[in-house]
DNA sequence: ACCACACTAGACTGATTAGTCGGTTAGACG
DNA sequence: CGTCTAACCGACTAATCAGTCTAGTGTGGT
């Protein structure tokens, strides 16, 4: 392995651990077995260092979901229809869980890190030009009538919220994820927040359920 | 208004600004109009600082909350079925939405500090005991067959970061809030994805969407 | 009139740390 | 070989900043 990626896998750990300002450069080239000399000479500073790190992980995460978009989209190019979103949707969903639990060190930088203002404008941007294919999906939904007609960026949130959200409380509870039960609940409840309202179906349900109690 | 008050009033809107870290004691001071002096006179240490400040914020929102759920609990004690549930956690959606657009700064705050390492042990220990009514009212939920069986403390977890991510939409985007529709689109996302799943009727109305659109 | 004490003030210090600089090594290429 | 370049090294520096210290000041009680 390279001194560079040494660097950022030391770094990624103290980060994580300590947190940005905790972290002097002096203990993550130490823990990274190189001199500070080193360090500056692949990052020119810290804030270097850290948007290098999350543009590292941001870029693989989304690699692997786009992945997940478009081998199904490659496998049926032309059936756009209610299954097609849904599915595509739930491989993305259980690609983002199960990259989450193969990489809890890389997951905790992205909650802890993605909102500060160590990173970036640059770099931020970068990433966010990378994802489109998520925005697409969504939009797609709502044409289809699936998906609630509430602003598409604040549907992207309400998914990506819920899934990060999930993947937070399985690392702390990982046996959970082996209960196939589990699996469907947990995203039939990702899935339903973006639905279309549909009144009289859905008070159906709770009125039901709610006359059987009475 | 007292010196103290001043002080905290001050590093709320620097903290928010530039982060924590970036934010000197002689900044806070400079900008509450007080010596450093006055300001570790208050406040032992930095972290003693933004610990009270996330104190203040967190119990004052809390006790809003909470003031929504006893409320409800006093004008029909003996009325816990489903109707119940649902209006007393609307209540506390509607007070958690309002005091957000009314405080930006002590949301942006919690957005920001939540997780912080700065805020000590104690203190976060103190804040979560506050809010148990908010558990209980999910574990009632579950109990009368409303709530999805997952566990309550992951119920507990989606509701709140839902509630979180449409805070953080609406400060950007105020407007939709005036509009009733959005306001019921926006909790009806936030509330069926606690439900219980209820496989066959869920389907049909997808199934139907589907139907009409082939 | 006097005291006690909570509060205010801001210059100062000791510790920490990002980033520099002058120099060494390793390998590529002619 | 000789030379060129990128990677590497670590002692050092310049600056910053949390928290201290000593010296007040205003207020309320007696």
């Amino acid at each position: 392995m390279s001194k560079r990626d040494t660097i950022l896998e030391a770094a990624l750990e103290l980060f994580i651990k300590q947190g940005f300002e905790k972290t002097p450069t002096s203990a993550i080239s130490k823990t990274a077995g190189v001199a500070t000399g080193t360090l500056f000479h692949h990052f020119k500073t810290k804030e270097d260092l850290i948007s290098a790190l999350y543009l590292d992980i941001k870029l693989n995460l989304q690699d692997l979901l786009i992945t997940s978009i478009n081998q199904e989209a490659l496998t049926s190019p032309d059936n756009m229809n209610g299954d097609f979103i849904k599915d595509t949707f739930h491989k993305v969903w259980f690609s983002m869980i199960s990259w989450t639990l193969a990489n809890p060190c890389k997951f905790k930088f992205l909650t802890q890190f993605s909102d500060s203002a160590h990173i970036n404008t640059e770099t931020r941007e970068r990433v966010e030009n990378a994802f489109s294919e998520w925005t697409t999906l969504f939009e797609k939904g709502q044409a289809l009538g699936i998906f609630s007609h509430m602003p598409s960026d604040l549907l992207v949130s309400l998914a990506t919220n819920h899934m990060f959200t999930s993947c937070e409380y399985l690392l702390n509870n990982p046996d959970l994820w082996k209960s196939e039960a589990f699996q469907m609940d947990l995203f039939h409840s990702c899935w339903v927040q973006l639905n279309q309202h549909t009144p009289s179906k859905l008070n159906l349900t709770i009125d039901k359920q709610q006359e059987a109690k009475q």
